[in-house]
DNA sequence: GCCTTTTACTTGACTGGTCAAGCACCTGCG
DNA sequence: CGCAGGTGCTTGACCAGTCAAGTAAAAGGC
């Protein structure tokens, strides 16, 4: 384990190996999560976006016509994001997004896609596409699924203390 | 998969299932990236330091008093940082590293750890190793050597392209 | 119908990260 | 020895993310 080649413990040139499996887990998902997420953020530099404004112009592709409330934004994005009225704020500066107050509760400002970030995201998909697929193509489908559900049961450990149901969540699987 | 709970499909509440493994893995992989990644920076805020100058003090306090040079850190780190030269600055600010030029290569700026910096890895140290084995108590250390080997897999695979050797470990290594 | 509480943001001040350019220093090569 | 080119950082200007406090609207009492 001490800097075998194709392990983080070579790659960081650490000298002593690592005190728990959990510990060594932690670095390489940390580190691995940085490399993927810079392979996709350079593909979304190439068009102008950052890796977060992409997740936010995706979720409103996903929320059609209706638009979204801005804390609905921020409640689905992939990383947490508490500066989602400002993302949001440049994204409607270059007119990817379009926002509205909500007429039936005027608290909310409904966020709507335009054409030109439609326009955008179909000349990402494909090249987005093929960088997942370049960082996967290794592992057979079978082995990916295999990380997925992984991955999903660490999520679900840390995630249960780290990030509680929110009073909304709560008040929407209610009904 | 559309929905389904405790998946990622379910969290961020998508309304069409992922259009391939890759795709899936790579959204739940930064997607449980950033959940870890938050629970250990919240373990090291509560001490005042950022995970990443956290990493950086656990780099220096394995270098010993030999230090490193500046550029040598960041190689090191688990997540790129162009911006070693301001965190590093902001450190020693706060006493935590002390720099001294390299006398053989005037270049050179050798970083090393303070004593004040070694106390506060030390009471780090536990509830560090506490979030790492939170995050993972759920799997079997089996199955979180898994996980890294298959991560291993995709670093390689996207690391490849993503951060070719630089001149500086190519050097290294031919000796 | 007012008054508190909650929700849904927004704003301001700040910290931290990023990119490009520059300077000091070393390393060969003629 | 001098100088072209590479290395190792540092700096300045900028942008993005974070935290705390504030505002406006809705919801729920009494």
């Amino acid at each position: 384990m001490l800097g075998a080649l194709g392990t983080i413990g070579g790659e960081i040139r650490q000298t002593r190996p690592f005190a728990s499996a959990a510990e060594e887990a932690v670095v390489t998902l940390v580190a691995t999560a940085s490399r993927v997420r810079e392979g996709l953020s350079d593909v979304c530099g190439r068009r102008g976006v950052t890796l977060q404004q992409y997740n936010v112009l995706r979720i409103l592709r996903g929320a059609g016509d209706a638009g979204l409330p801005t804390l609905d934004i921020a409640a689905r994005m992939i990383e947490r994001s508490p500066g989602i009225t400002r993302l949001i704020d440049r994204l409607e500066a270059r007119r990817l997004v379009r926002r509205k107050r909500c007429p039936s509760d005027r608290r909310q400002v409904l966020c709507h896609s335009t054409n030109d970030a439609l326009r955008l995201l179909a000349e990402l998909d494909l090249p987005m596409a093929e960088a997942a697929s370049r960082c996967f193509a290794p592992l057979e489908d079978a082995r990916t699924l295999e990380i997925v559900a992984l991955l999903d049961q660490v999520r679900a450990a840390c995630g249960a203390v780290q990030r509680p149901e929110t009073l909304a969540e709560k008040t929407r699987s209610r009904h």
